[in-house]
RNA sequence: GCCCCCAUCGUCUAGGGGACUAGGACGUCAGCCUUUCAAGCUGAAGACAGGGAUUCGAAUUCCCUUGGGGGCGCCA
């Protein structure tokens, strides 16, 4: 599998610019830059734009975007098919020239109304070669009706076209099976089948590891390789991803786009890690590595054959793993556009980065994505908390009682002069044992009067980056929500 | 309908004739730690799709069946 010496590496990633690159479209990408890497070779970037119907506006940049987040570098292009037309139209009448290729004439509602009528007779689809056939008067005639004809390619009928891959191995296709495919349509544009053989040709790529959803068609492109006399690069077919239902992954799987990962907190580096999992191991035991090791460790020989279901909850945990290797200043860093964006607006901007630095540390250790971070910080910039009375108070204590308590605990604290994280400790633990509690009782009432949560980072420590001030006002809050809760329930 | 690919725990995977009582990870469950949550630690449940064949011996090789996926466009 080791490439040969006098064949550099070229590898290429060549989406269509048509949507959004999805999970399975950047592992793709990945594979081949993770190739290029191992071997020093050259990771390309090819734009597919030959449709020109289902071009999606901002698509190309969103690529882009997409590879430099994720540190996919490429060493060429991008180069754009929509400019090489030349090339194509080239190759196409060099097969025309030698027999290869004919012009046909069928208009797309023939050839619709043909594909239905065959599907109703449970025939496979196929175009009939009514226009390979054509006798000289007939085409004379079409070629003054003003029709502008497509290219199609002259599939033989007998034998059978065989290529090797570097996955699956050897794998046979009978050419009747195949039909006579367009290489050209009538807008001058070229198909898929042309476009990137004669690309992949004259970028000298040589391997092409793609999708397996492309192996059917690479019988296609053997025969076009043959018929321009042209040395075929290597093939190597990547296993699929899955949706959660084993289809091809779609808009309906949700997010699919590799964009919304990023808007959704997750690292790039995590991602790498995640997706390079999905249809290759390094052995049966090492989940985490470094973009270096995968670079040192990549190789086709353990890509598995198998397509892989998307998995979020392993993506998550990667994440978390991730997030908490960072250190508290780069975790901060990351997390600010994050705080920023989704705290609400009540809370003052621009942040204040000395207090969301003491904030983030417990945050930083629960966190799986950077945008669950506001979410569970939000406490920690609001002014007023809003939550539910009832959650101050447990199956064991009476609204009476928690009064008591936090009135107490209140007169306490308002007397501390030193307000850390130990200090706090050193009264409030006693203050428990005095009031006959256990300490999860009186802390977590405590701790819903602070942070209006009974799930939240420790308490003292969360106490002391809040400051007194703030402490003492929630707890006067919580006095006051428990007055008007007694008075309700008393009328 | 035709062609092609694939098949190990729910999911990602290790496994390339004996090292398999089938290993790891996520998730799940239980316990520990603990002021809650998280993290961490310990443990548990959990798979070779089925049937033939080859072999002294098969998760591993071959065949069939079944299941899943992909392709069959003037889409890529």
């Amino acid at each position: 599998m080791q490439p040969e010496l006098e064949t550099p590496v070229r590898v290429r990633f060549a989406p269509s610019p048509t949507g959004y690159p999805h999970l399975g479209n950047i592992r793709t990408a990945l594979f081949n830059w993770l190739f290029a890497r191992h071997w020093g070779g050259k990771f390309i970037l090819r734009i597919e734009d030959t449709d020109v119907t289902r071009k999606v506006e901002g698509a190309t940049e969103t690529i882009l975007d997409s590879l430099r987040w994720l540190g996919l570098n490429w060493d060429e292009g991008p180069y754009f098919q929509s400019q090489r037309l030349h090339l194509y139209h080239e190759a196409a009448d060099k097969l025309l020239k030698k027999d290869h290729a004919y012009l046909c004439y069928c208009s797309p509602e023939r050839l619709d109304i043909m594909r239905r009528e065959q599907m109703k007779r449970k025939q496979p689809p196929k175009y009939d070669r009514r226009c390979r056939y054509l006798s000289q008067q007939e085409k004379k005639q079409l070629e003054t009706s003003g029709i502008t004809p497509v290219v199609r390619f002259k599939t033989p009928f007998e034998g059978e076209t065989t290529f090797h891959d570097l996955i699956h191995g050897s794998l046979t296709f009978k050419n009747n099976t195949l039909d006579d495919f367009i290489l050209l349509k009538s807008d001058g544009y070229p198909t898929y089948h042309l476009a990137n053989v004669v690309d992949d040709h004259s970028m000298t790529i040589s391997h092409i590891l793609r999708a397996d959803e492309w192996l059917s068609s690479t019988p296609r492109h053997m025969l076009l390789y043959q018929a321009l006399n042209w040395q075929p690069p290597q093939f190597a077919h990547l296993p699929m991803i899955l949706g959660p239902d084993r289809a091809k992954l779609s808009k309906r799987h949700g997010a699919t786009n590799i964009a919304d990962y990023q808007k959704q907190g997750y690292l790039p580096e995590a991602m790498i890690n995640f997706l390079v999992l999905l249809g290759w191991s390094l052995d049966d035991r090492t989940e985490l590595l470094s973009q270096e090791e995968l670079i040192k460790h990549f190789s086709l020989e353990r890509v598995s054959k198998t397509a892989a279901i998307f998995n979020k909850d392993k993506l998550e945990w990667v994440n978390g793993v991730y997030l908490r290797k960072l250190s508290p200043e780069e975790f901060v860093q990351q997390a600010m556009p994050f705080l920023d964006r989704d705290l609400p607006p009540s809370v003052k901007r621009p942040l204040d980065s000395g207090y969301t630095h003491q904030v983030m540390p417990p945050i930083q250790e629960r966190a799986k994505t950077l945008a669950e971070v506001s979410q569970l910080s939000d406490f920690f910039f609001l002014d007023e908390l809003q939550y539910d009375t009832q959650l101050l108070l447990s199956k064991s204590i009476e609204p009476t009682q928690a009064t008591q308590i936090i009135q107490v605990a209140l007169q306490r604290l308002e007397a501390v002069k030193l307000w850390n994280t130990t200090s706090l400790e050193d009264i409030l633990r006693p203050l428990a044992a005095e009031l006959n509690l256990s300490t999860g009782k009186f802390f977590g009432l405590l701790r819903v009067a602070i942070t209006g949560r009974t799930a939240a980072p420790p308490l003292f420590q969360t106490m002391a980056v809040l400051g007194k001030e703030r402490c003492l006002k929630r707890l006067s809050e919580a006095l006051q929500r428990l007055c008007s809760f007694n008075q309700n329930s008393k009328t």
